[in-house]
Formats: structure tokens, sequence, C-alpha cells
DNA sequence: AGGGTCTATGTAACCGCTTACGGTGAAACG
DNA sequence: CGTTTCACCGTAAGCGGTTACATAGACCCT
């Protein structure tokens, strides 16, 4: 590999004259500039990004904390690869690239444990990353909070976080949530439940609050029965719904706090011998893939993506270069009607 | 930021002793290492990355290939998020990191032009990464050809590659096709039909031949409209399907190289009135989550998804600490019997 | 002609760590 | 007791860039 060393000497100018043709080019005789642009062409040469981070002391790396053994081992999240691709490309467009962070196996570090915010902020330390991007992976918001404090610039998704250098992005939970109840309410349904994700998860929360809303809304007395948790997969939505289906009076329409768990909700109905939507009306939310697969095609309220990918490298951008942080990102959910509800079937 | 420096004036040793205590432990005597440790626990010392790959000339991060916007926007990976568990955790095992390459927007590169191998190669050699992990997307071999034969590192997913340091993991995709096409053939049926992925795209070929493999194990005559091309996406399968209803000797089977396609299909098949797996049986190959969701619930050709990634990245290890590059790693593909071929339905 | 400005470049220190090499003292040896 | 051996550690030279500062002309002005 070519080092700006040879160049210089190849072209008879000194090193510092090729740093400043790739950093500040012009400052620098445009005759020179190309002849050096010529050389490092012809010897291929490709800084070495190593000497130049130990130098300016910052890379051109974003960290990516995504907990995959988690306490609840196989975790998933429900739209990983379209938020990805939004945050690659986001980040791409400065320049920067997504780190996965390893935070175990290593000997040489001095105090740290897995899988926990201190391996974390060590390698983004040691790495100087430009920041951190959290992924929520379940209900650990104090894991982040630790993060947040801990100084470094970062994002969270989903959950909201509080730090010096913090800032978050999320939907408009309570808002989606309440455009699919009171579509609900709008299609005649009275006896309106809801599965919901584990307390205490915000977006889980939101979107109940959402609930509530909208059945105060609509002069709806909110039944204390109707509110059942799950954990945002689909077993979860299968027994809350069989738990539903066991009340002296069950709901006609249920609005699930997850696509997956609306899922489960609409086997066990069909297990129970409902119809879907006819005995029974179903929202999920996400709009996940198989949200328009399932059978009835399900009524969902769909999230931006990629967009929470985009939100996080702006916010991420704007506290490196900007400083600090800019408020939460919220990002819109919107209500995507398919067959689940019968709203088309009526009509 | 501690620096080793610090560290060494406190504990009246020099900078090459607190390097050691941390490279080689054994050479250093046990008071002194002592000492060291804890004083750099103290200080909460990191050891800066860059400065160590700058020296070492070598980093503990590996790069991951995968074009976002490729020529066919919107492209996805069918199992992306379990790839990248399993690769994740098996990296970390060996205290390596995961690195998605950013290649455009950098006015500091000499030739690189976006997207292409030149791009992904440069930032390669700029951060003195160990090795390259190419995910399959789409039917770009002779693209991976040229990372292959860059002389970095190299493995590939789903695609054979040949040059002096990569090699390939993919499933048994043939052998997976044929247990498919034999379960049909060993349900009576005869006129079997088979859904392919893009001609040309590796694993899609495999599957065709174990498709005509199967077919001439049971002695049967290979219908030539019987094979009609897609592209792994749903609405391919749906066209395909399409087609073959239109032929007049419909099959009474098919066989898709993608379980996008076979939803495809079955959407199609029931648009013209035919119940699965009544009327026609239905096989798909990958297993992704719509498979066990979808009425009625699909069977396929599992892959080790998860898998994929821990092949990978035993793969790449194997080629940094050993040397040369192992043999392909082919992974099982197993057959899951579900609803959608009435197997179960005969019993 | 002398002084002030600007532009273009060189000099050299520095970033923090690794490592080849050499030195020191104590133990072991003949 | 002189010499070898060995464990331990320091010295210093990199690794490949960046950048503050100095320098040297060229140009312009009074």
């Amino acid at each position: 590999m070519a080092t700006g060393r040879e160049i210089a000497q190849l072209c008879g100018v000194s090193v510092a004259t090729v740093s400043r043709v790739f950093n500040q080019p012009e400052t620098v005789n445009e005759e020179t500039r190309e002849r050096v642009l010529r050389v490092a062409k012809e010897l291929d040469y490709r800084p070495n990004e190593s000497a130049r981070a130990l130098s300016t002391k910052q890379s051109t790396m974003i960290g990516l904390v995504w907990d995959t053994d988690h306490r609840r081992p196989g975790w998933r999240h429900p739209y990983l690869q379209d938020l990805l691709i939004g945050l690659k490309s986001a980040l791409s467009a400065h320049g920067y690239h997504l780190l996965m962070l390893a935070t175990s196996g290593d000997a040489r570090e001095v105090g740290a444990s897995l899988a926990d915010p201190v391996g974390y902020v060590n390698m983004t330390r040691r790495h100087h990353l430009g920041g951190l991007v959290l992924i929520d992976s379940g209900s650990d918001a104090e894991a982040f909070e630790a993060f947040a404090q801990s100084g470094v610039p970062c994002v969270a998704l989903d959950v909201a976080v509080d730090g010096p250098r913090a800032t978050y992005v999320t939907s408009d939970n309570s808002g989606g949530a309440r455009a699919a109840v009171a579509h609900l309410v709008g299609l005649g349904h009275t006896r309106i439940a809801t599965i919901t994700g584990p307390p205490g998860n915000q977006p889980s929360d939101a979107r109940l609050s959402g609930y509530h809303t909208a059945l105060r809304d609509a002069g709806a007395e909110p039944h204390a029965g109707y509110v059942v948790a799950g954990d945002f997969y689909r077993a979860s939505g299968t027994a809350a719904m069989q738990r539903l289906l066991a009340l002296d009076e069950p709901p006609t329409a249920v609005f699930a706090s997850s696509d997956e768990m609306a899922v489960g909700a609409l086997l066990a109905a069909r297990a129970a011998g409902l119809r879907v939507p006819r005995d029974l009306a179903l929202v999920g939310f996400d709009d996940i893939e198989i949200a328009s697969v399932v059978d009835p095609a399900l009524t969902t309220v769909a999230q931006d993506k990629p967009g929470f990918g985009v939100a996080a490298a702006k916010a991420i951008m704007a506290m490196i270069t900007g400083g600090g942080p800019e408020g939460p990102v919220v990002l819109p959910a919107q209500l995507v009607v398919r067959d689940s509800c019968g709203a088309r079937w009526r009509r």
C-alpha cells in the first residue's frame, strides 16, 4: 500500500502538501494538486484511516447497539431490515459507516461485562466513534438511560432517553393507535379491547393511551377487562385473545399493539370458530410484511420504517457537527385499512 | 481519556511495559502487572484502537457488503436479521466487529464509483479490515467475483466465488429442492411444475436442478412448460402461477424457489378459484416467517439462517488466522411439512 | 527601495500504541 | 569467583497521517 510519504517523494513535495491535497484542496496550487492526484491514482493510494483517526481523534463510524443475545433469547426486531436500509443509506451520504459492536471475548478489556452499556461505551471510546444508535430491544429503558448519560452522542429508537447529548426518534404511537381505535368506533363497535405490549415499554404505553383517548373521544366507557397485556410476540396475542374470548361479554373488536400479536389473536379467534372480520374486527400495529399476507389482510397502523433509520442518522449527524442535541423526532404513523376490520366489507 | 503514557508515569514504568501488560501479560512481573492494571482501572483506561491498528497494521473489523441501493431498488433479503444475528454473535466471540461499509459521498476517494466492488475494496484497505462478508443481492455474481479476486479475504453468502482468499457458504439447495419435489411425488403428483428464481442466480439454478433430479428419480418426464421463471418476489410468483394455470394441462403441484413466490402463487391459485392443497399442492423454499402464517401454512424447505452467519464468521476467521481459504460450506436444507401440499390432509 | 499582504509550501511535532533491541541484576553454573 | 542464563524492563524507532508555525517568493503600495 502506497503511503503519503511515497507520493510526496515522487512528486517532489512534502507530506504536508499531500495531506492538504486531500483535505484542503483549495489551499494548494492547482498544478501541484493535479500532479499529486495523478501520482496518487497511479499508486492506488488509500489514506490510512487508522492514522487519520489517530491524529484527528475522530472516526467516521457510528456504533449500532443491537443486543441479539438479550435476556429474551431470540429477540427479534419487527422491521430491522428496513430500518438498516434507511440508516445505512443516510449515514453513507455523510461518509459515515455503521459499526455493529461486539462487546464480548476481549481479554484486553478492563472492566467490561457483556452486553451491557459499559461494554458498548468502552468500545465507543476505544474506537472514537462519532456516536451510537440504540435499537430498542424490549423493555430496557434503564440501560438506554445509562448510554444517554455516558456523554457519547446517541440516538435511541422507540424509547425516550434524556442526556447531555442524547435524543430519540419514535413514531406517533398514541396518534396511530387513536386513529386505529377511532376507525373501529366509526364502524359501530362499542366493545373494543386492546392487547398491549409489555407494560412499561414506551411505544406500548403510548399506544394504550391512544386507545384510551379514542374511546374517550367517542364517549365510551373503557372496560377494565378489555385491556390485556402481551409481549409483542405472536403467542402472547393468541393467549390474550383467548382470555378476551372467555369474558362474559367478549369484545367485538380488538386493537393489538403489534401485528405479530394481531396475527396471534387472529389464530385464536379462528380456532374459537369466529370469523374475522364478520364476528371480530382486528387491527394491528407496525405494518410488517405478514400483515398484507395473512387472511384476511390485516388493517394496521404503518410506521415509516426506513424513516426511523434516516431520522436517526440525521439526529446523530446533527449532534456530531452541530453540538447540542435536537428535540426528539416523531414520525407519522398511518392507518392502513385492509380487510380485518370489515370496513370494506360493510361498504 | 487516559493514555498508556499517563499510566506508565503513575506506575513508574515505561509505556512498553504498559503495552505488555495488555498484550503479553506473561512477560511482565506479576507485581508490576497488577499495579498497572489497578491504575488502568482507576483511570478508566481504554486503549486507542486507531493507534493500535496503525502500529499493528490490522483491525478487528470485518466489512459487510450489503448493497441496499442495488439496481433493483427495494431489494430485500429474505432473512437478513437471522443471518446478522448469527454473524454478529460468532464474530463477537472472536472479538471482531461488523462494519457496514459506506462507499458514497467521499470526496477523498481517488477512483471510486458508488456501490461497486472498487469502492468497497477501497474502504477495506483504508480501514485494514480483516475481510469481507458478501451478502448475495440478486444476481451479480460478476461483482462478487471481482471481490474474490481482489485479494482481500472474503466469504460470499449464497454465491460461489473463487479467488486466492475467498470461499462461500450456501445451503444444500439442490438437495432441499429434491426433497421437496420428492415429497410431492410421494403424494402421488405427476404434474409437478416449478417456479424458479432469476436464471443465472446460483441458488435458483441449484434448486431447479434438484427439481429435475427428483423427477428423474421418479422416472417422470420433465414437462418443458412446467418450468417458469420468477425473480424470488411475490408478484412474480403470482404471474408465474397464472401462466401455469393457463396451460392446457395445468400442474397439480408447484414447487416455488422461494416462499415469497409460493405465497404469490397461492394468491393466484386462490383467485382462480383453486383450493390449496386440495386442488393444488404448493411447496416453497426458505421458511421465512410468512410461511407459517399464511393459510394454509406453507410446506417449505428451511434453511439454517443463523447458521449462514456463523459459518461465514468461521470461514473468515479461518482465513485471517489460518491463511488459505477452506472449502465451501454447504448447510443442510430441511423439508418442513405443513399444510400446503396436503400431506397431513390425506392421512 | 522598504514594508506589508498573500499564497504556496516545507518543517517538525504530535496522535497513542507496538515491538525489536539492548541493558541490568540476580540466580545458576563450572 | 568469573561467566552464562534468564526474567524483566527501558529506549527508541516506527506506524501514516494532520496541522501549527515558519518561510519564501510574488505582488502591490507609498
